[in-house]
DNA sequence: AACTGTGGTTGTATTATGCAACCACAACGT
DNA sequence: ACGTTGTGGTTGCATAATACAACCACAGTT
């Protein structure tokens, strides 16, 4: 047993475990307009180029009633069509219209901007570290993907 | 700008978003019988030795209203008790009981696992340098955990 | 004593969520 | 062809977490 890594681990799991209690309502002050569920959700087709609710559900371990409601409000909002699938009819393929790619541009920017005022003063090797070590955090779970690793 | 920093904020402002999606349903697989906000909860008051509602409202950025169910039923099932403060009969300070520590040593210890799991294969160095990461990025917060959500 | 501020609870509404039941269609097996 | 089973999706519940506003009790001032 390694207590230095240990002490690390204990670390991370509390860094972890506390910032994603504030994730929550960090979205909310950042962007009212978009929960952090339905940025997720239009970030994901956005980088899927259209998927099916079932495929969101999956994802992020929602139930398939709540992507139903979800999609739901993003398709009354104008964020989200969808199409029937011709080779299966039961299938309902969802994507992005172009207000919802503006919308997730503008939430993302702005989230962005949140993360680079946090980030000022780092070093470029350390932002670039720590970008790698998340990458590889998340990448290590089960039942879900990582995002556009091709950057 | 710098392109290669701003490559590393995007993805750090992506995984991060990613991870704290998951946090809540990773949660409740990992301990349902204690939510996300009542382990934090419950972990702040054993870090501060025991403190008022108001403390947690405020450090946690919820409303006093939610705090205030929340530790009612915390203490409706044993986990914390609360004394009157004797210089100010307003406050009652809130603490953990025996049952309250061993939930949360129980429930700490699943979740340390879990992210221990994770972690393997990763060299102590890389383990350090994450823990040290989020507890930097976690501290330079201008605009987030701390009080006053109206400012 | 009156006013103002602080700690906390309760009433009400909203949102996110899951489970179970259901519908429509698809894919098989006979 | 027809029934059975599986898949994608919606809807009817129920519940948990949350915020806001109104309120109560006490503290500190004036």
């Amino acid at each position: 047993m390694n207590s230095a890594a240990d002490l690390a681990i204990e670390t991370i799991q509390r860094e972890m475990t506390s910032f994603a209690r504030r994730a929550r309502a960090l979205a909310g002050r950042l962007h009212p307009e978009l929960s952090l569920v339905s940025y997720t959700l239009l970030g994901h087709l956005e980088e899927s180029g259209g998927c099916r609710a079932t495929d969101l559900a999956d994802h992020y371990a929602l139930d398939k009633s709540t992507v139903s409601r979800q999609v739901a409000v993003l398709e009354r909002e104008g964020l989200v069509e969808r199409r029937q699938d011709a080779a299966d009819q039961r299938v309902q393929v969802l994507q992005l219209t172009d207000a919802g790619r503006r919308m997730l541009a503008r939430v993302t920017d702005r989230r962005r901007a949140a993360v680079e005022e946090r980030l000022s003063g780092w070093t470029e090797e350390d932002l670039a570290r720590f970008a790698s070590y998340l990458e590889r955090y998340n990448a290590g779970l089960p039942g879900d993907a990582p995002t556009a690793p091709g950057a």
